[in-house]
Parts: structure tokens; sequence; C-alpha cells
DNA sequence: CCTCTGTCTCGACAGTCATCGAAACAAGGA
DNA sequence: TCCTTGTTTCGATGACTGTCGAGACAGAGG
């Protein structure tokens, strides 16, 4: 449980796209999927990452996320830095204000892990 | 903060499916995303969940897992109520053992929510 | 230069989590 | 019945996490 202060999780390594269905998990890629499952297990991540995601051009910053929860600045602060620790978002300061948006690779490498093989749904699946 | 013991969790209300990234998520629907996506914060249950998936019959027992991991059965198991809880997993004993299978509807209202509508994506993605 | 606003870093606190040993429970067999 | 094996529950402990206030840093505009 060493904590060490790791750098931005990179998702890019080949294998990292295979289902988690399709065969056992390495340890390695365990450690650096979990860092980033875990920068989702927040609702209020989670939500700040939705907020960035739909908001208009993509891109939000700190100030228009600020007021939408019963949170000070320091802890929306550190959210962010989680999230951008995990590789979900990036922010560039533009003058006085910084604009955080999401990497959509994280995200599809994210979604591409926790596909399910139609083979191995049950068949009636009453949507 | 209360963190209360919490029935299982059910994805299965309508707008879960819907991508983060297609509008803001409510509060109480990032609680509940945020309580499986936690399950998956943890390299051990990763690899747990990875390895029910990947096994054959899609099942495994209890007894198949614990060798895997330089943990005792008592950890094991808390991964695996964790696990179960998040609506990840089911378990039902068939005589002395334990069977465990993968839920493959929740895992896949999670890769519905990471989603990227490709019109965000960047355009070459050299994939 | 100073000041103001936006954002982050630091340090602290309470709550939660991962892990374990010990013990309980469940099922099968002697 | 007792014993053995598989699995879970309980209680404890050390590590991590979410939150905040205070203060620091960055840029814009006097």
């Amino acid at each position: 449980m060493s904590k060490q202060d790791l750098p931005v999780v990179d998702l890019s390594a080949p294998a990292c796209c295979s289902p988690l269905t399709s065969e056992p998990l390495d340890a390695q890629r365990a450690v650096e999927l979990a860092r980033v499952f875990k920068a989702l297990g927040d609702p209020v991540r989670l939500r700040l990452l939705s907020l960035i995601a739909s908001h208009e051009g993509g891109e939000a910053c700190v100030c228009e996320l600020t007021g939408v929860f019963d949170l000070k600045g320091p802890t929306i602060s550190h959210h962010l830095k989680v999230l951008k620790e995990a590789g979900l978002i990036t922010g560039d300061r533009r003058g006085t204000w910084i604009y955080y948006r999401v990497s959509p690779s994280t995200l599809r490498t994210l979604g591409d892990v926790l596909t399910v093989d139609p083979a191995d749904e049950p068949a009636g699946v009453s949507a």
C-alpha cells in the first residue's frame, strides 16, 4: 500500500484495451487501471467529469464547476487534481482562468476494458 | 460521509446508460455509479473480476482465486463481497464450494456510461 | 508598485478502507 | 456424533481519503 506520488497514468499501453472478460488481467495493468477507476469512484469526481465533458466546447473552467457543489475551492481543486493524475482530464491556463477538458482516449480505453462479449451475455436482455 | 450498509447496487435505472459526456450526471446517479467504480478501483478486485470472467464456464470458486494472490482468505472474501454488493458478481453455493460469476449487464452499463461520442474524439486516432 | 480575483498547495482532522488473526458457520464424510 | 475442509464474519490496526482553513501563487488592471 505504498502510495508514493506516481505520475499521471498513461493507459496507452498496448494490451490495456483487451476486455476484462477475455483473459486474466496481469498484476501491473490491474494497478494502472485500478488507479483510474478509483478516480471515478467518487460522486463528486464523476459529476465534475460529466460537467466538463458535456459543457459547451467540451471544456469548463474551475469557476463554473465550483458553484455546482456545496464544497469549498480547495476540495474541488483536489478532485480535479485526482482526475488529472488519472489521465482523465487535462487543464490549461488561459489568462486568469484554467480550463479543463476530458481525455477521450482514456475514457475509451476504460470502456473497452469493460466490453462484454455478446456471447457471454444472457440471451433475453429485457431493456 | 455516512456509509451505512447499503444494499446491492442496481444500475438498471433508465437513464443510467447515457454517456457521461452527453449531459451532466445528476447527483443521485453519480452516487450509484461511483459505488460501482469504487469497487473496481482496487487492483485485487479488478483481477478477481477478470479471473472470474475469463475462467472456464464464466465462473470460478473461491478456492481457485485464493491461490493467485499473496493474500489470506478473509481478505479475498472481503473483496468478493465488495464486488457482489456493487452488483458486479453473483455467487451461489453448490455443495462445499461457492461459485462466482460476473453480471454482464452491470459491466455493460458501465461501458455505456464511458462511451465517447466519435464527434468528440480527435480526428486522427492511430489505432 | 499595489490590489483584486481565480486557483492551487499545505497542514490538519475525522472517516473510511485493506489487511490480518481468531472464531464461527456450512457441508460432506468417517 | 465428530472431524475436516471451504468460506465468511468479527474485531483490531495502520494507511489512505475527503474536507476544510490559511496562505501562496498567477495574471489582470489600476
